[in-house]
RNA sequence: GGAGGGGUGGCAGAGUGGUCUAUUGCACCGGUCUUGAAAACCGGAGUCCGCCUUGUGUGGACCGUGAGUUCGAAUCUCACCCCCUCCGCCA
């Protein structure tokens, strides 16, 4: 959510970043609601002080005469005063609606493009494996190996369902371990989150209202979250972080799940693209600079890129098309991973920075050091996602005989 | 799933229809006293939104959330959420 007073002070700008990311947002008609809603919370304001005032008197001794008349104006009052409220409800309604809907501004940096075709390569890291036969890919290396199962998995699950076994699943352990120990090491605090969570959290982190084809929801009208990020996110919802947190460094783990409703004819077979996977995940909260959320972002696509680099495998960085970006984020970088028997790069990782369009609605905020509230800055990143990073190691670290080699840093995590 | 008790400011906790500008205590900030501190005493404090004459200004909202009753709701009614105790079921 942007403040409202940014979108009435600079709504060129604010339109602008709905096109840019291809988004149909009337954000006149917004201003237009806004200065209705004014106007009417003004004259309901007004009403009520008129009200207040008459409860004093009320309060006093009166003639009964006067208590007579009293009775009769504030009768009135009322009636007039529920006929404003009430349209002022609606109009909040549709104002709160619209405001959900305001996109973040995307940074200057951000190539402008509707898709990920778009996104702008800036760097490649890693020498890409040259193979003396035929790479094969992660579906038949690890179906052969009996590392994973996919005909049981859709049995068992549906669509897009999978078991991980054998050294299959060991793997991806070590894999969520390597993550996890590498940033406890730099000073995050490893954090188990839930995945079951309330509406308001999707809302605040806001993968809703927009994104409700996305989300798995319950019959109690929770919903399954995506990513760790939601749930971390929320631990701070509507509270005053000391600012000796700051910044508030967390990883997680947890489940993630999507329902990929828009992408049926995508990846329909095997571990890039599943309805349920896990992930670890890196969440920041800093203070509300600009200058800080940059800092924090390259920080973060630096610990993305080691643990890449730790398994040693070949990766290039993308910025983000501005019409890749969800509404909130400023600007997002991709690392995506080589993939030898697709001949191209898959994304793993993605790196994003909000300023305090999740805070805001969220409502995290801190005491500044001239004693004022602000809200934080808030960032995620992947650090580790798994099944799809063990389908890229299996691809990248195969032998023509078949078999996977174990990556170095990962030897230390498996037994044999 | 069943029964009962709760949700009030940073914390504790009173308030059962108008005199609430929410009592009081603790913690916090300022002052008096003191060489300094403590104690004591005096005073002050929240958040959000609006308005203008931008001020030590002014109006409104905020007692879990949302509806309702009423001229008027922290207080009465209803629904929902959350917490606690006990029972049942279960990992």
């Amino acid at each position: 959510m942007l403040d409202i007073k940014f979108i009435r002070d600079h709504s060129d700008i604010v339109k602008q970043a709905v096109k840019q990311k291809f988004l149909t947002v009337n954000i006149d008609e917004l201003l237009r609601l806004d200065s209705d809603r004014l106007k009417l919370l003004a004259e309901t304001e007004q009403s009520r002080a008129q009200q207040n005032e008459a409860n004093q008197k009320f309060g006093s001794a009166l003639p009964e005469t006067d208590r007579r008349q009293l009775l009769t104006e504030m009768g009135n009052l009322k009636t007039q005063l529920a006929v404003k409220e009430e349209h002022l409800k609606k109009i909040m309604m549709a104002w709160r609606q619209l405001m959900l809907e305001v996109p973040n501004i995307p940074d200057v940096s951000v190539p402008t493009g509707k898709t990920d075709n778009d996104n702008q390569e800036i760097k490649q890291w890693g020498t890409k494996p040259q193979f003396d036969f035929n790479p094969k890919n992660h579906i038949e290396l690890m179906t052969t190996a009996s590392w994973a199962n996919l005909e049981r998995g859709t049995k068992v699950a549906g669509f897009r369902g999978y078991f991980l076994s054998g050294p299959g699943a060991t793997l991806a352990m070590s894999i969520w371990q390597l993550a996890w120990q590498t940033l406890i090491t730099e000073g995050f605090t490893p954090m188990l989150v839930p995945s079951l969570l309330k509406r308001e959290m999707f809302l605040g982190t806001g993968y809703l209202p927009q994104g409700s084809d996305d989300l798995y929801r319950t019959q109690d009208d929770s919903y399954l979250a995506g990513t760790a990020e939601v749930a971390a996110m929320g631990y701070w919802s509507d509270e005053i972080m000391p600012i000796e947190e700051l910044p508030k460094k967390m990883v997680c783990f947890s489940p993630c799940f999507r329902r990929e409703a828009g992408s049926h004819g995508q990846d329909t077979r095997g571990l890039i693209r599943v309805h349920e996977f896990f992930k670890v995940e890196q969440v920041i909260l800093c203070t509300a600079r600009h200058e800080e959320s940059v800092k924090w972002h390259e920080e973060l696509l630096r610990l993305s890129e080691k643990i890449l680099q730790l398994l040693e495998l070949p990766y290039r960085v993308v910025i983000n098309a501005s019409g890749d970006l969800g509404l909130g984020q400023v600007k997002k970088y991709d690392l995506e991973v080589w993939m030898p028997s697709e001949n191209r790069y898959r994304e793993v990782n993605s790196i994003s920075y909000f300023h305090d369009f999740q805070s805001r609605r969220l409502n995290i905020r801190y005491r500044d050091s001239d004693g004022k509230l602000q809200f934080v800055h808030s960032l995620n990143a992947t650090a580790a996602a798994t099944p799809r990073l063990l389908a890229a190691i299996v691809e990248n670290y195969q032998t023509s005989d078949g078999q996977i080699k174990i990556p170095d840093v990962l030897q230390s995590y498996i037994r044999k």
